[in-house]
DNA sequence: ATGCATTTTCACTAATTACTGAAATTACAG
DNA sequence: CTGTAATTTCAGTAATTAGTGAAAATGCAT
């Protein structure tokens, strides 16, 4: 693997610790993405000295987050990935998957904590914060299911006008 | 510990240790956050079953992270300890705290790995890929920064403008 | 300075998470 | 079907991360 390659991978596997994807499957996604052809399990067994077994798994994982897809190659018996072409797909399916396991279980908590009555003082507090991140919480996620509705392009351009935004709304 | 406040804290202990941060560390913030009072760290320990030297451990990390601010009490030697009371902010410290830690460094990596010459097409293609990548992330934590500045209202405001903004910019 | 309350540090243990190799399963060509 | 390549599962082990208690350090009132 070219040093250029190995050095990207190597700090994806880093980050994707810090961000609950574990390391080994953090270097597999970040060596899909960077080839240009089809990989395969043994390819990224022997690229990044990883035991099949453990390949697979990561591999399943990857599929669980739609992150990769799978594909055949005539005349071949072996699975073979690749990542999406468009970067912006990518990280809306990153952002989607993430939302999903820590935004989401976390409204429908806070959602029900919301309709208990408070028996207290402390608990009246307690929901009036609550009710506080959840309506933050939940414009946030609104707002960004909108925005990905953008074409790239459409996207770029507000991506551009940045904070013109609060011109455009006075 | 109220049951309302306490199921609050647990969800929130487990949600943190998906997010890379610590159970324990979750829960306390969990609960200084519903707090109406300062709390300190005998409080902490109490109400969480967690040895005291943990506690200390974890207002550190809070402390580093910027989320929590250390006020005394008069005619009381403990540090007390209170959340922002506007969600916002906290949001804000997050954010900023994570991407500190998550993006900049990866934003750095890719930045020198595009100096470097490629050496041949696998390289040229992976450059192309970093790049994508790079010009992705970029705009879009310009765009945070600048969002960052709009007031609570005027973010309001714009959050539920939501998609209407593609039809602003056509 | 001395004594006491509080906080921090740190070596150790507990718990969790990641990885492996061997065995089992699947899936396809002949 | 049968044989073989490929993949998956899983029990065991390694590595990492979290949590504790005891001891050290800090800081303040007297």
């Amino acid at each position: 693997m070219s040093p250029l390659i190995e050095s990207f991978v190597r700090h994806f596997g880093e980050m994707g610790n810090r961000w609950g994807i574990n390391r080994t499957v953090g270097q597999m996604y970040a060596y899909i993405v960077l080839s240009e052809a089809p990989v395969n399990a043994d390819e990224l067994s022997a690229e990044l000295s990883v035991s099949r077994s453990n390949v697979s798994m990561g591999l399943k994982e990857l599929q669980s987050w739609n992150l990769v897809r799978l594909q055949h190659i005539a005349g071949d018996r072996k699975d073979y990935f690749t990542a999406p072409e468009d970067v912006w797909e990518i990280a809306r399916t990153l952002l989607n998957e993430r939302r999903k396991r820590e935004i989401d279980p976390t409204l429908t908590v806070m959602r029900e904590l919301l309709m208990d009555k408070p028996t207290d003082t402390s608990e009246r507090y307690a929901q009036s914060r609550i009710e506080d991140m959840y309506k933050l919480i939940e414009m946030m996620t609104h707002w960004s299911d909108e925005i990905q509705r953008l074409s790239p392009k459409q996207l770029a351009r507000m991506l551009k006008l940045g904070a013109g935004v609060s011109k455009l709304l006075s």
